[in-house]
Order: structure tokens, then sequence, then C-alpha cells
DNA sequence: AAAAAATGAAACGGTTCCGAAACAAACATT
DNA sequence: AATGTTTGTTTCGGAACCGTTTCATTTTTT
């Protein structure tokens, strides 16, 4: 992808994925929580609870409560380092690769239609 | 731009505009409010609450209160059609718009380094 | 071994959002 | 004019989210 989206290309393209998001009804991420699950996918772990408030700049509990969010939606799991107790090493799972699949299916259908 | 976007790019650039997003701090909109500033700017008018409902396949109150919202903020204003005084008319606003040019020019600069 | 620091989770109060139903006002129909 | 429709808003109880503070556990430091 070389070439830059002109302005109303871009809005054009982020109209679309959110009209088909809010028809589907699907279990609407907030944009907190989708830039979370984008980075625990896109990123090489480990995943802390600690590093993901430090790159987004939110507070701890915001991490907390984003996980327990997903995970009850079986985006994200959670699981006790041995190395060191205190830390919580976020991972994937299979739904959560199938969610994001979707919506990058969706964005690249989108961006050729423009 | 006629090149599709690749998976990983359609979610990195998904992540890039998140993580933007969510460490300016700004008037987070939902993604209901969003699509629905989208429709207003993106189509052409009248816009009314019934029919934005109707388009975006969710029920009317959604729309009102997505309306007294993004009023609050300065994104949009109502005004109530002289034609037929049950209609209330959607309109746009000189702050809306800067709002979603700043958006595209994220998405914009975004697309160019991937 | 004791004190300090770090990590993630839980508690608390306040705000916002939701879906469904009830509502007021304006128009259409008869 | 009276009834029924349409439009947008408000209300209601319930659920989710937020920011801050507090807590329990584990590790590090002294």
């Amino acid at each position: 992808m070389s070439l830059p989206l002109s302005t109303p290309q871009a809005l054009r393209l982020w109209h679309h994925v959110g009209l088909a998001q809010v028809r589907d009804a699907e279990p609407d991420l907030s944009t907190r929580q989708m830039t979370i699950l984008l980075s625990i996918y896109l990123e090489a772990p480990p995943h802390t609870v600690r590093a993901l408030a430090a790159k987004l700049a939110v507070s701890k509990p915001v991490i907390t409560r984003a996980l327990d969010a997903m995970g009850k939606l079986g985006l994200v799991t959670r699981r006790r380092d041995g190395a060191d107790l205190r830390n919580v090493l976020i991972q994937r799972t299979v739904q959560g690769s199938l969610y994001l699949e979707r919506l990058a299916d969706l964005v690249s259908a989108k961006s050729q239609e423009l």
C-alpha cells in the first residue's frame, strides 16, 4: 500500500467499517479495548498489564478491566508468569484471532471499493 | 487508492489510529457515535433521526442520545424542520468538520507509513 | 529477617450507555 | 372535528465504564 488515502477516502473507509460493526451488533469493543486487543495480537509477547498501561498511557485498572471484559468474550486469556508470580501474561486465543481477522477483512474489502 | 490492504496492514492501521486516539485522551466517541457523525458529514442532507436510525439499524433513542452527547461537544446541531415540525434536521458544525478532518489526517498519515 | 517496592486486582462513587416502554407534539385521515 | 400515525424525546431499571484509592501478593533491597 503505497498510495496515501485522501481525506474523503479515509473518512469513507472509517464510515463503512463503522457501519458494518454497528449493524452486525457484534460485541462492540470500545476504542480502548480494541487498541489493547490489537497491541496484544500485533506486537511480540510477553504482554503484561503494566507494559500495556504504559504503552497506552492509561492506568493499570483500565487494562485490568478491559481484559476482564475481553476475557469474558473469549478474546484473550490470562496466565500467571512462572518466572515472576506478580506478572500476568496476556495470551491470544483462537477466537480473538478470528475476531481481528474479520475486522481486517472488512477494512481490506472496503479499501478496495474506494 | 488502488491497492488493497493486506490483513496485517489493515490491523496495523487500525492499531495506530486507535493508539493516537487513546493517548490523546480526546473526547472518545463510541463506534456508534462516530458512525453517526460520519453519516452526517459524508452523506447529503437532510438528516433526520428516523433516517439515521434506519440506516444504522438501531432504535431512535440511540440516535437521540448520541446527538445529545455530540451536541454537547459541539460536533453537531439540531434544528426543527420548518416544512414538517415533527422532523429534526441534524446539521454540521465547524467544530465537527475539524474533528473529522483531524481523524482523516491521522488515517492518511498512518496509511503512508505501512 | 525486615522493610521497601512493584505488580495486578478489587472497592468505591459517579457518570454514561443501553433496550424497552411510555410520552408529547405535529401531521394525516376520515 | 375526531381519531389514528408519525416523529422525536423522555423515563425507567439495569449494565458497563471510568478515575482514584486501597488491597493482597510477590519480589527486591537493606
